[in-house]
DNA sequence: CAAAACTTGACTATTTTAGTCGGGTATATA
DNA sequence: TATATACCCGACTAAAATAGTCAAGTTTTG
């Protein structure tokens, strides 16, 4: 079960955007450089997060983007619906003819899989970006 | 984040097992008709269950599997790792040099995708096999 | 005007997934 | 003891997803 690497490289790019921003926008180049992301990939991300109000650009020189919402209030599970990731572990649904219909003996399994994409869920949706940048201090 | 049709197939099987085993073994001839799940595929996963020792067979005619475990003792993490589905969402290794060697800025987010495996794996850590057969009276 | 930076759709190589195929071996029962 | 049933196991493959790259722009500041 692993997450894709376009929702892993957006959350590594907002994040370092937290840390490295003073107020100005921050271009994908510096990011490609200190994050080690191919500049780009990070456009098409990019893409994907100004489309979904996530984050918006300032064109030309000294451009960049720059975080709609304050490291504090961006929720993961924000990001990761901006990349079209969604957290269903499973492709059965409940009002689904061909497998799962909720009256044979199928899928009696069904619930469990409910349950565990609501628990995952609901860490990506208590977390913060901010939440992220704690304790990072030995890192850098 | 998807889970692979292999561990979800797994549990199912062994779902149907702990519901229709009466003491005797169970064919997986029955668990396909029953699930809807391909014999062929239900045979390679099988292999592995046995290989892991989380179910043992007997051969022949009336031939079928057992449980080793009871399904209150057999939590769902075994299962998974039976199949090779390590709940690691991400491929960077604290040791690797490549990416995240927790001296560079890079991979910041580090810690977070670490608390998001233990999240999940605690999760599948604690549900048992008896677990997912309560409440499914309204679905039989 | 030139350079830096965002914009966007299309394309592609690689990997993973979700199976199938074919040829076994073991054993209960008629 | 024949045979049907069921497990055993490695190899193979089509299709989808992933992880990017490429090309050809547009916008804005110095």
């Amino acid at each position: 079960m692993k997450l894709n690497t376009k929702s892993r490289y957006a959350v590594m790019a907002l994040a370092d955007m937290a840390v490295f921003s003073s107020n100005n926008a921050v271009s994908l180049r510096d990011i490609s450089l200190r994050q080690g992301i191919s500049l780009l990939y990070l456009e098409q991300i990019f893409l994907r997060l100004k489309k979904n109000n996530i984050v918006k650009s300032v064109r030309g020189i000294n451009g960049g983007y720059i975080l709609v919402k304050s490291p504090k209030e961006l929720k993961i599970l924000d990001i990761l619906l901006a990349l079209d990731q969604k957290v269903k572990t499973i492709g059965c649904k409940k009002d689904s003819k061909k497998s799962c219909n909720g009256k044979s003996t199928k899928c009696i399994t069904h619930n469990f899989w409910d349950e565990l994409d609501i628990h995952i869920n609901s860490f990506f949706e208590n977390k913060k970006l901010s939440d992220l940048l704690k304790n990072r201090e030995a890192r850098i």
